[in-house]
DNA sequence: CATGGGATTGACT
DNA sequence: GTCAATCCCATGC
């Protein structure tokens, strides 16, 4: 998608981007659950303001900011708003659309809907790692593409972010109602 | 330069 | 339900 679709405010696009497609390689997946985060609250990255950690997040809009998360995983996001503003979708969880052999692979498990169904769980089966960091998510390697047809009238769900201490209460997550490949299953409203 | 804390996951009780 | 693994980097001395 063009840096337009990104340079807009963070909650509209982490709607937007639920049915559209994440690829990596040969590897790709429907997005079904995402989160918001913006500069204006402490649970952002981008709350303290600019670091050398976090640079990316100030950037452009429409490139990754790619993350290391309890020393462990690595965690994708979509940089939004116009540059100088920290703002960005974190990517959650995907419904596996191609390369799922690579994927099983690479996670060493076997069912579909174990392979991306968390932000560590997916940068693993995509192989997205730190060096990631910074990419344009028009061109590739790694890049969102729109909607396919099916996708464009889910259902989706609005609920508490996951995994978060300070601004819990805002519901910033959003995720497709009834798939089976999300981290958790939203409990509130639609 | 030393320390502490995660936007998580998987294994185990 | 609980809990440890593990590394980057922000913060503070």
């Amino acid at each position: 998608m063009k840096p337009a679709f990104y340079d807009r405010p963070v909650l509209e696009v982490s709607r937007e981007l639920i049915g559209c497609v994440l690829t990596r390689d040969g590897c790709s997946g429907v997005i079904v659950e995402t989160e918001a985060y913006h500069e204006s609250e402490p649970a952002s990255h981008a709350y303290v303001g600019l670091t050398e950690r976090n640079r990316v997040l100030f950037g452009p809009p429409g490139h990754a900011y790619v993350y290391r998360s309890y020393g462990i995983h690595a965690c994708v996001n979509a940089v939004c708003e116009p540059a100088g503003v920290g703002a960005a979708v974190l990517i959650r969880a995907l419904e596996p659309v191609e390369g799922l052999e690579l994927m099983r692979e690479r996670r060493g498990l076997e069912r579909a809907q174990d392979l991306c169904s968390g932000p560590g769980k997916l940068t693993q089966a995509l192989g997205i790692e730190l060096v990631d960091n910074g990419c344009d998510l028009a061109r590739g390697p790694m890049a969102i593409t729109g909607r396919p047809r099916e996708w464009r009238e889910v259902p989706i769900a609005a609920s508490r972010r996951i995994g978060i201490t300070k601004a819990a209460e805002l519901e910033w997550r959003f995720s497709v109602v009834g798939s089976r490949y999300l981290s958790r299953p939203a409990l509130s409203r639609v």
